[in-house]
RNA sequence: GCGUCCGUAGCUCAAUUGGAUAGAGCUUCUGACUUCGGAUCAGAAGGUUGCAGGUUCGAGUCCUGCCGGACGCGCCA
């Protein structure tokens, strides 16, 4: 067990016989935010102290006074009520053969797997993937891999746009003026321009509009011809779509679509009026809310006036398949902050609805992308950039840096190096801010390949790779004991330190749905790394300081690799 | 009007959700040994955390007011 992990069990333990109704998930260790501090801490016993009125350092000595560990060093209390705790070298030394014999790196897989659905990326239909699809595509895929990672049973469910009011306009445009050269070339921008024609038409006349409506009911009437090339415009969405998941390396258990749950809709707003939790407002049957402000200032409708569906219909439909379906602990919801209010209404619906369901509902949302000017993201031409366009020119600034850098690789190897740093580079830099905040988008930002990107990660861990092709030595092949791998130099014990932080970090993330936290752990751990190896040589230092700080190479380069793994970028031998 | 989120170094962003001296990158400047990869490293410069109050051992974080911005608010998704 990682020793952060022994410190919390004990110290809750402790806490228990003082506080025997102290809430135990309040009281949690961290790092210590300055190592002269100690290697963890806790400051939850002054949060307890304060809710009872009780004298913070009194109940921190009550504590300390039934706390047994072993591991650590003796346990202080600092400043207003703080615990400090330094573990003994031989308890680093531990913890890092464990993780070195092939054991988990320094986390505890769960041992109560819960069943967690990802909902994310969710394009539409007849559209271009643009640059405002990633970062649900991304923080979603790599929130994924987390919660893999740490043993839980996840399932992802691309729930894409292929149903709605845009159909009609796309109907009307493919009868009246398609191209079949055009559509043959480029399916999706095709599609686009023939939405956009009927749009702007419609914005002129309104027979347009009109026309296209009636080619909505029928499609939804369930008119042959229409369901036919509804059908044909899903298949050349989905092949794109499909281009650019293999492109980014994502997969999704799932693409279960919004017209997939077409048939339940009628039975489920049947049964929201039958229990009174929908109701007749303006023609329209609607729920409304008084649980928080937010849910006051407007109702949700689950059926228009003229009988028609929408979109909370749909995502109350979806809960219920998923729910009798895969029985799930949690459904995770990744999707811009502008659907702040929806969520709260289906999340508040639901409730109502089935009161009973022990099911944890969040939504994963993140801020917009804006363009150099603050506003929202648009190019000059009015159109965002597409992503593909993104990952090209991704790709084309990294060959170049390539070819610059290393220019004895072969022409072959070049080019996959230029993919995984150019894609690599992009993930990271959406990953990187908390994923709340607005963000204005670069090219420059996005494709950087220097300082705090992906690219240092990859760097750091290439060199280490490079350490054992020059020693001509097979990573974990030879397994010192214990007493050899106690941290001695400062830069070893930094290093050291910051690597049994790894799990600690994993669980942040992935309990707080935030990627940046492990983003910036991971450059943290290749600023230590990048220090210790300024100034502890690996190769030609001997005996057991030469075996010690092989095995810390080792770890690092494998923390890395996982690391980045989990936030769905690739590592390289060499780059 | 109501609601949500936000305002931190010249620029782009962090700050483990109330913790100890607010940290990085970019930019600028100064350096790096015939030692494992210079996509690197060491150092310098840069701050009244929008403004004014309040809460407490302790506030960038919570509360109130003001200034500024983005977004959302019944028949789109």
């Amino acid at each position: 067990m990682p020793p952060h992990l022994q410190i919390q069990r004990a110290l809750q333990r402790a806490v228990q016989a003082v506080l025997p109704e102290a809430d135990l998930q309040t009281v949690l260790v961290r790092p210590c935010p300055d190592p002269k501090f100690g290697d963890y801490q806790t400051n939850a016993l002054m949060a307890l102290a304060k809710a009872r009125r009780m004298n913070p350092r009194q109940l921190a000595a009550d504590v300390l006074a039934r706390l047994e560990l072993p591991n650590c060093e003796p346990i202080e209390i600092a400043g207003a009520g703080f615990l400090n705790f330094r573990l003994r070298p031989l308890t680093m030394a531990a913890a890092l053969r464990e993780a070195a014999a092939g054991g988990p790196l320094f986390f505890e897989p769960a041992a109560a797997p819960r069943v967690v659905i990802v909902d994310f990326s969710s394009p539409n239909v007849a559209k271009p993937m643009h640059v405002g699809h990633i970062r649900s595509t991304i923080l979603g895929d790599a929130l994924a891999r987390a919660l893999r990672l740490l043993g839980h049973r996840v399932i992802t469910d691309n729930h894409i746009g292929d149903w709605g009011t845009q159909f009609g306009k796309l109907l009307l445009g493919w009868k009246q003026h398609l191209d079949p050269a055009a559509l043959r070339a480029d399916p999706i921008g095709e599609m686009e321009r023939l939405y956009k024609l009927v749009h702007t038409a419609g914005e002129r006349d309104p027979a347009v509009l009109e026309a296209a409506r009636a080619e909505l009911v029928k499609l939804q009437r369930g008119d042959p011809e229409n369901l036919q090339l509804w059908r044909e415009m899903l298949e050349l969405s989905q092949t794109q779509f499909d281009a650019v998941y293999t492109r980014l390396g994502i997969r999704f258990d799932h693409t279960l679509g919004e017209s997939f749950y077409n048939p339940w809709l009628p039975a489920v707003v049947d049964e929201l009026a039958a229990k009174g939790i929908a109701v007749e407002s303006e023609g329209a049957l609607a729920i409304f809310f008084d649980e928080t402000a937010q849910l006051k200032t407007s109702p949700v409708l689950v059926r228009k006036s003229d009988g028609g569906f929408n979109y909370a219909t749909t995502d109350l439909a979806t809960l219920q398949y998923r729910l009798e379906t895969w029985r799930p602990d949690e459904i995770i919801y990744v999707t811009d902050g502008r659907q702040q209010l929806h969520f709260q209404q289906i999340f508040a619906a639901f409730r109502r609805w089935r009161p009973d369901a022990r099911l944890e509902l969040a939504h994963v949302w993140f801020g917009s992308i804006l363009g150099e000017d603050g506003r929202p993201f648009k190019t000059r031409s009015g159109d965002t950039v597409k992503l593909s366009d993104l990952l090209n020119e991704a790709e084309e600034r990294a060959a170049r840096v390539v070819a610059e850098k290393n220019p004895e690789l072969a022409e072959a190897d070049r080019a996959r190096i230029a993919r995984v740093i150019g894609l690599g580079a992009v993930k990271y830099a959406d990953l990187l801010p908390n994923r709340q905040s607005d963000y204005v988008f670069s090219w420059d930002k996005m494709l950087a390949l220097s300082g705090n990107t992906a690219p240092y990660l990859q760097y750091a861990y290439a060199r280490i790779r490079s350490i054992f092709r020059k020693g001509g030595i097979e990573a974990g092949s030879a397994l010192p004991e214990t007493s050899a791998l106690e941290p001695r130099t400062p830069e070893e014990i930094a290093l050291t330190r910051h690597l049994l932080n790894f799990g600690l970090v994993l669980q942040a993330m992935a309990g707080e749905h935030r990627p940046n936290y492990l983003c910036n752990y991971l450059y943290e751990l290749a600023g230590h790394f990048t220090t210790f190896y300024e100034n502890c040589p690996v190769l030609k230092s001997e005996g057991s300081q030469r075996e010690f700080r092989l095995v810390l190479c080792d770890l690092t380069a494998r923390v890395l690799k996982q690391g980045l793994e989990v936030l769905g970028i690739e590592t390289l031998e060499q780059m």
